[in-house]
DNA sequence: ATGTTAAAAAAACAAGTGTTTGTTATTTAT
DNA sequence: ATAAATAACAAACACTTGTTTTTTTAACAT
């Protein structure tokens, strides 16, 4: 069905596969056209996870996921069903490599549990700081831009792994009471807000858990 | 130097200073056209810092923050020479809100370091949670998609606040050696992240920032 | 009344946005 | 070999983006 667009064709750019100046780099090449290799979602998830760490969800757009990913911007749309979905993706696969971190980690925890919630800590950690691409997409991202199907989903999301830590506070043994919901919300605020300050060589994600944890527990002078 | 684009004329959609179905809401109405009220520039800025805290800088477009403040989206490049320069200045009056905050929170705070610590403390919480519209603009945004120099000059306005809490830090009496860096940036992270949950009619602001740093100097058993 | 200036409107520009459509090439199953 | 499926390209669509230019309005000084 085209119509009367040749007036403006001088001026339009047509979409390549090509990167030349762009910001994302191309991940692999697949060898023909038509079908690609093993899995193109993987790549494509992968692409958008990291665009959407560095420059943000609202800050990327599809043309530079197609372009990191090597496809035109149009091809996405055989594989998700739009922008936010792949956003949903891309949040979905971060929790869930933080859960099986975790759980991992408490699967060889021995039973004391301020041994098990520092494990935790070191795995969360571990997982945000050098894990993967997706995690960092996890914590923040949030503008009210997003539908409310979406909020909801990664809150839901969220949620659920989060769901591991209150029953490892709870298991806590504290003298007195204190709130454990600020206890936790506390510890999510130090661990998470690394993402803004952390630089390889320093440090590494562990043993900045264990400086947070032995904080949390002991205080600065312990 | 107009040229022929009668063309696209009936697609396309006139921007207007009514609001009716948008996001933003009008900020003050300025009783005629020409002249504005005593500072159109401000209601700009308030408008953009309200707008970059709910949906970020990049989800935030400049008819949006136009529509926002009553005027025209051209009308803004009077004011300022740019979208970039907007945020630069919503998040230096963020920064002076939360120096100011914490500044006169340390002159009538007593000598005992500890106590003008979490005074600080509590001023920052404050500031950022209900302190004005524009606090909440600087902690996050740092999408690589900014100018260098537009990054620069805010990291330099943070690290000029920062540095009161570097002192305040390593004024604190503290036995044995600790990593007061790491001290500092647990404590930015727990405060800060409160952004994402805090919801007014709990806890408020300073009663958080007191359990934060009863935390960090007791524990959670002290 | 007149000229000047500050502030905004009006309209467009060029590029970029998410997405859809029609088609083609490649792989897999029959 | 042929049909069905998968996966991509190619091109456009309709709209939004940040920004610029030109024109008009309103306040003030003379």
């Amino acid at each position: 069905m085209v119509k009367d667009n040749a007036h403006n064709d001088k001026k339009r750019q047509k979409d390549s596969r090509m990167d030349a100046a762009g910001d994302g780099t191309r991940v692999q090449a697949p060898s023909g056209t038509g079908r690609g290799g093993p899995s193109r979602r993987q790549d494509l998830l992968l692409a958008a996870a990291k665009l959407f760490t560095r420059k943000g969800y609202a800050g990327t757009s599809v043309r530079d996921i197609a372009r990191a990913a090597g496809m035109l911007p149009g091809s996405i749309y055989y594989h998700f069903p739009s922008k936010e979905a792949l956003l949903v993706a891309v949040h979905h696969q971060g929790v869930e490599l933080f859960r099986s971190a975790v759980e991992e980690a408490l699967a060889k925890a021995p039973a004391d549990p301020w041994l098990r919630f520092e494990g935790a800590c070191e795995a969360h950690m571990q997982a945000l700081l050098e894990g993967s691409e997706y995690t960092q997409v996890v914590t923040p991202e949030f503008s009210n831009k997003l539908s409310a199907k979406v909020r909801t989903k990664m809150i839901a999301d969220r949620d659920e792994y989060e769901a591991i830590f209150i029953e490892l506070i709870g298991a806590l043994p504290v003298t007195g009471t204190v709130d454990r919901t600020l206890f936790r919300l506390m510890l999510f605020g130090s661990l998470n807000w690394s993402i803004h300050w952390y630089r390889p060589g320093g440090h590494s994600p562990r043993q900045i858990a264990r400086y947070f944890v032995h904080f949390l527990r002991k205080g600065i002078d312990g």
